[in-house]
DNA sequence: ATACTTAAAGACCTTTTTATCCTTTAACGA
DNA sequence: TCGTTAAAGGATAAAAAGGTCTTTAAGTAT
């Protein structure tokens, strides 16, 4: 698809945690990867990653877990995109050419261009806390019933 | 990226048939390999595939090759998508959900459709023959120079 | 202090994707 | 009809992605 498994688990754990968590209320990974339904220590593992890119906070020991603080809600998706996937899809060209430029373009380059700012607007005006709002109204979901 | 790497090399190559063949006009395995910078056995595999869905024709024998007839070239890209990626890209959730439905929306589900449907339209209204024309003109190209 | 809980880290395994090679089959020309 | 040529197809290999498990160490409560 679009984004790796991994990133879809990223974007999925770090929406849930901005519902789910705050300063001093910390959900653990059994938690996160359940309400997700995301495997558990494939989970761990990309919340490390996100943790140390500092998208995520965590603390160790007795009744530790992951949060979100206030300033990590506010963070645009693409962020985490780019934690996880990189910048290729943003950046790269569709059809695979070494680079995407208006000098050597694909044949579908133009075309392709508004998709993908398309993609890169979306990605960059959602921010995390914001898409966690229609998760805690009920009227968006994070794995299937 | 978007597209896997097989599929990456399927549109390129259908591209430069449109380009490069026609009715008696055959071109082989070395030639689209080297002329769209993709592996060679690979790029063969991914033309099987092809041929047998009757979105490229091939000859064998002497002077054998491939080649794109008229209702070929007509083609929209998205055929040749479809038929090595399967339609996830375009029907699946952004976010991984088992399935994407009005009914249970992930989170970025609504900003999200116009971006498919961006790119689903993009790819059914460009047929195969009408990238390649860009390409005869030498407005655009099919590999790094 | 220490015992316990939990994230961090990293080794390990599995599956899928990407890529190569080699044998078989079919077409064609001489 | 024989030999050449090129696609078809199967088998294999390497690399990347996806997923699991075990060990380590940080922090907390007691
Ligand atoms: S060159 Fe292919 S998308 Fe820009
Ligand atoms: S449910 Fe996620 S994109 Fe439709």
């Amino acid at each position: 698809m679009m984004f790796s498994k991994a990133c879809e688990y990223a974007i999925r754990a770090a929406i849930f945690l901005s519902a789910n968590s705050g300063d001093g209320v910390l959900v653990g990974i059994s938690d996160i990867s359940s309400e997700i339904g995301a495997p558990k220590h494939f989970t761990a593992k990309i919340l490390q990653v996100l943790t140390r890119k500092r998208l995520v906070s965590s603390q160790k020991g007795v009744n530790g877990g992951f949060y979100l603080d206030a300033v990590q809600k506010g963070r645009p998706v693409i962020d985490i995109v780019i934690a996880i996937d990189g910048d290729n899809i943003f950046k790269g060209c569709g059809l695979g050419l070494r680079e995407c430029s208006e000098k050597e373009p694909c044949p579908l380059h133009h075309k392709f261009l508004a998709v993908r700012s398309g993609l890169t607007q979306l990605l960059t005006e959602s921010t995390i806390g914001s898409l966690a709002h229609s998760l805690e109204s009920g009227s968006s979901f994070l794995k299937k019933s």
